[in-house]
DNA sequence: TGGCACCATATGGTCAGACAAAACTCTGCC
DNA sequence: GGCAGAGTTTTGTCTGACCATATGGTGCCA
């Protein structure tokens, strides 16, 4: 045996690897028990390195470990803030790497069509057993979509709420943070876009088409247009960046 | 101005924020750009020290983070080794998270319920628009499934593989990235369950009907006997482990 | 000549202590 | 009671050091 003596404060079990690792398998346990309680700061490290046993190099390392996880957020002169696991943050997780990955060719075409795939599955689910409450959401979100014609930033955001009703309907958390996801990585080019109303009230009548499928529960005039819906939002932004 | 003049030396316009994120940002370019090679390990960490005029314990953070991002793979007492960004190492940077995630109660269902969602959008797909190739692939698949019904272990590998095939379809490498995710977030209860023969031929009799399904250009007769199969599936995990 | 054991060195992991700058806290004043 | 300022904490970074292991070369032996 013979192992690491600072080791043995920590975790006699678990005496493999970096002391950081055995750190971070301590901090998570008391994130996910609790014991460091969601939305409060983390003690200081000074104290962390009291606590464990450790110097504070390994634990400034674990803490790195911890934001790189999403477990906690780490903004750069202040305490870390503890972070429940959610499937938002999760998505947060990947933020990094998929500026990169959109950076590359076909990246962004690939993350779109993706979109589509998904998002019709979506609005076919929706016409199929949409509830009382979701044609409502539903309903609702067209109408501030429409009234947002002639304001394009307004606009924006009602296009992005209407969309995210339909990630609502399986009631699954997953779909809800995708969506956000694909809201906060598509919308640099989005953003980018010339926008006018004309284009605007082009999307909203798309939205209304979609959202009546749902209602004549017609799964597949459902699909059909929202496909129109995201080629034609596709070939927008295909128009203005050129090749992606 | 009046900033920290270790800084100077490595980004003069970038002035802000840790010392680490500037390393982190450089030494992303370099890998992006291919002056880091792929596969390559990095630097010795008192060699990148020289390079960006830092101290280690900067150069080390900057790589932790690296690695949190996907864009090194760090053994505990190896040299970091780079690779590019990709979409399996995009989902692989969820791993840690994701266990979180599943481990919660509802966890592993709502994975689970999305993956039924996607899939199905995949076989209406391969229903509608599977090429020559696809439908080879399936072919193969399918028959190595069938060879395959004895032995439980090979029987489990050529079923994610037949799975597989559907996520090549789009040609977008978001979904065979997805699959992969997929299959290793699930395989701990998969894994788990007792597996008969019985089960097995179950299995591959579902999957040859989703086959025959795509092959008759059927999307609505696919996506039934998807449905089906994975609710199927579902049910034999929830019995096995009850409460998820 | 080729393979293997062994040793020196390079490198990663960890520690201790130090200092500047920014954040936090508490106190006293208005 | 609210606010400004001083003192205290805390984080970010640096330096220098030590240990254990990985790596690479060297010489021995078959």
């Amino acid at each position: 045996m013979a192992d690491i003596p600072t080791l043995t404060a920590i975790q006699p079990t678990v005496s493999e690897g970096r002391a950081a690792d055995v750190v971070v398998g301590r901090l998570e346990a008391m994130i996910v028990s609790g014991e460091l309680p969601n939305g409060k700061p983390l003690p200081a490290e000074r104290r962390l390195m009291a606590q464990f046993g450790v110097s504070r190099t390994v634990v400034r390392e674990a803490i790195k470990a911890l934001a790189g996880k999403g477990l906690v957020v780490a903004r750069p002169r202040f305490r870390p803030v503890v972070s429940r696991p959610d499937y938002d943050t999760a998505f947060g997780v990947l933020e990094g790497i998929v500026r990169h990955l959109i950076s590359q060719k076909g990246g962004v075409r690939h993350l779109f069509d993706s979109r589509i795939l998904l998002e019709s599955a979506l609005v076919r689910m929706a016409a199929i057993e949409a509830g009382k409450t979701d044609i409502s959401n539903l309903r609702d979100a067209l109408s501030r979509n429409e009234a947002a014609i002639s304001d394009s930033d307004a606009f924006y955001d009602t296009d992005i709420a209407f969309h995210g009703v339909l990630y609502s309907v399986p009631r699954n958390p997953v779909f809800p943070a995708v969506h956000k996801a694909y809201a906060t990585w598509l919308s640099v080019h989005w953003t980018q876009m010339p926008r006018q109303p004309e284009r605007n009230r082009r999307n909203f009548l798309a939205h209304r088409e979609i959202f009546e499928a749902i209602l004549s529960r017609d799964p597949d005039a459902a699909e059909e247009a929202l496909r129109r819906h995201l080629v034609d939002a596709w070939s927008q932004v295909s128009a203005t960046f050129g090749d992606l």
